[in-house]
DNA sequence: TGTACATCAGTGAACGCGCGTTCACTGATGTAC
DNA sequence: TGTACATCAGTGAACGCGCGTTCACTGATGTAC
């Protein structure tokens, strides 16, 4: 798995990786590969949960920074971006999964984010934040929330490594993201369910 | 390119294709091939150009119907998905370049969406939207707004062909989001710039 | 403590196959005079 | 109108290579009694 990890994040793609190629990569012979996984896709998989443990320890990390509310997103973004600096082979398997691969690997990713998503409902539920939207409401909110920092994962792998102007510029934009949305959300008033 | 596209509209990913694959669903000899396209690469970044049609092939459409303000965001998700749906291959290889490829692909593709937010920058103008809003904090928002429906790809596109279902869920919560992002966009006051 | 056996990750040879790429070719269509 | 030549998309044989997968194997470690 760490073989195969390390060619995403040399750029190449997960989808165009081979079973000796990953093998040769983790200096073992071919054969060796069956011993672990039963196919390619396989392995995919096992990279999704792995992929779970890191987004859980990141969020994790965020809580025990236990931030104050105004500083709230900036925090969070600096910390999503120091986390994508340091597993960068990761998040960029999860934007290559995203968009395609398998169904089962899409399916696993896009549940990853929908976990995201309602801890991040959690947590803001917990600060008293935007407490006048119904639950579906502020799912709605925080979903939005959760794809515009992925969505950002498309310009900060793309970043020469080194370029730190650039990763400010993408820094700030997704602060004003964020503080838009989050404008948005102050304002939005839910309207009774009707279902 | 068709043969190309057919197979990424087949659910294959563009770079996991092959030469003599795409040669063999074109019917065509593999050597016929290099007639048109030096690798696999340049007939991606040929596809990139075409791909360029479409979106402004939409944009024109989109003017066309000269929809009211109002209803202006849900005719232009409805517009959107119709599209989609029509050239799912188009907009399927449109997810994958964003995530992964050459760099050069996925540049270009960040290109048309660039240009896309600029028309869509002129449009809101035209409208008299957001006039409150500087130039440059209407790009921000434009760019909100476009990544947005680019992101509810990864959910179009998943969806099993017929479930009408599923697409009226994606369409309404799609519409939620460029509603709160709008009603932050309308609350947005621009700092003046200070660089 | 010693012996016998099971488990497990990795080995190395071998297979048939599809890959990308080269080459000299064909045959249809367009252009010059 | 007819002849000569250029252009162009596609052909088909051939190449060496890396692919996925199979098989019987080795040797280290753990477990039972």
């Amino acid at each position: 798995m760490e073989a195969a990890l390390s060619l995403v994040g040399e750029g190449r793609h997960f989808a165009s990786l081979g079973i000796r190629e990953v093998a040769r990569q983790a200096n073992v012979v071919p054969t060796a590969f069956y011993r672990h996984f039963k196919s390619m896709d396989d392995l995919g998989l096992q990279l999704v949960d792995e992929l779970g443990l890191v987004l859980r320890r990141m969020m994790r990390e965020a809580r025990e920074q236990a931030p104050h509310a105004e500083r709230l997103m900036a925090d969070s973004i600096n910390l999503f971006m120091d986390q994508v600096l340091t597993n960068p082979a990761f998040f960029r398997f999860m934007m290559q999964g995203l968009a395609g691969e398998t169904r089962t690997i899409r399916e696993g990713i896009r549940s990853e984010m929908r976990f995201f998503v309602h801890e991040l409902m959690n947590d803001l539920r917990a600060m008293n934040q935007l407490a006048q939207v119904t639950e579906s409401d502020l799912e709605l909110i925080c979903d939005l929330l959760t794809r515009t920092v992925a969505f950002s994962l498309t310009d900060i792998l793309g970043v020469r490594p080194g370029d730190d102007q650039r990763m400010d510029q993408i820094r700030h934009r997704t602060l004003r993201h964020l503080q838009l949305i989050f404008l948005g959300a102050q304002q939005w008033r839910s309207k009774p369910s009707h279902s």
